[in-house]
DNA sequence: TTGGCGACGTTATAACGTAACATTATTGGA
DNA sequence: TCCAATAATGTTACGTTATAACGTCGCCAA
């Protein structure tokens, strides 16, 4: 059975919200095998940081619980946030002060952001030449974390209109 | 005549005095050349994210430039940062909300930043390689800005105490 | 010589993030 | 079962980073 090269990016119309529940569901069977805790607010913040796969701030994840009745502190979410980061649930986007789901936090990876200015959609590569290139390049240097982050303007924005 | 190949990262006892002046020099030279006006508040910003190889906070500026008896609010210190980021004479660490001079803003170029979480110091390199290696992992995702902050232990560090 | 524009001053506030300590929930062991 | 230890959350207060909006000043060119 051939796959079609799948792009990094989500097509635009695609369903979401399987992407958000298999997200969810995925980070309760992980929690499960590794024996955290999946609190309801993890799994709310989680889930707001799932409601589409832009950049999404803390504030914004805030407001979002908030909204639904709650009347949590910021810290509650940065704590939340701190836990998903830790386990690779989400990734941070230093150059935005914000946060993207992780497709697959099964197991740890090096990662490489591609976010369009056009529509916000952010693809995340996991490619091992770059990974290689940037060793390469910094003999010497005892590498431990990586932000890359680049943007640009995704497939389908410049398929589609060039307004 | 044979070089050593130089470390990107400055040895931790280099004339230091020697890098700001020429940093504010060459800015003062190309500022001429483009028609761009190096006010004093934009010297002094310069200068103050000079005064080490590490990163230096907006904040921390304002406060050097400040305690010389000026009064700036913030908006001044972001305002010629903005300038020094536009034309290329520092660059932003995304990861750190800070900033650090750009060794070589004569000429446009890609920039990957190694940063070492021991002494703090900077050193920006500009790897062929890791650009093409990004471009062949995007395909058909048109790359505009890259953020590249790799953090580690630098060469100097690793050498010395291991404590 | 004045009009336009770029730079800077000033005030206020938005946006992002954390310290410190109290309280509650969970869980594993006696 | 109940207790003690620990993990998670609540709460208050504050620190840090960044920008909006508008006014003033000064330069330079038509």
């Amino acid at each position: 059975m051939s796959r079609r090269p799948r792009s990094a990016f989500p097509s635009p119309d695609h369903d979401h919200r399987g992407c958000s529940a298999s997200a969810i569901a995925r980070a309760e069977t992980l929690c499960a095998s590794r024996k955290l805790r999946f609190t309801a607010i993890r799994r709310a913040v989680l889930k707001a940081v799932w409601q589409s796969h832009s950049p999404v701030g803390a504030y914004d994840i805030l407001a979002k619980l908030n909204a639904k009745g709650a009347d949590h502190a910021p810290m509650a979410v940065y704590r939340a946030l701190d836990f998903l980061l830790e386990n690779g649930f989400i990734h941070r986007i230093s150059s935005q002060n914000a946060f993207i789901g992780c497709p697959h936090p099964e197991t740890e990876h090096d990662s490489q952001l591609l976010i369009c200015r056009r529509c916000g959609t952010v693809a995340e590569i996991d490619s091992a030449p770059v990974t290689r290139a940037l060793k390469a390049a910094a003999p010497g240097f005892a590498i431990e974390q990586r932000t890359i982050e680049i943007s640009g303007v995704c497939p389908h924005c410049r398929s589609g209109a060039h307004a």
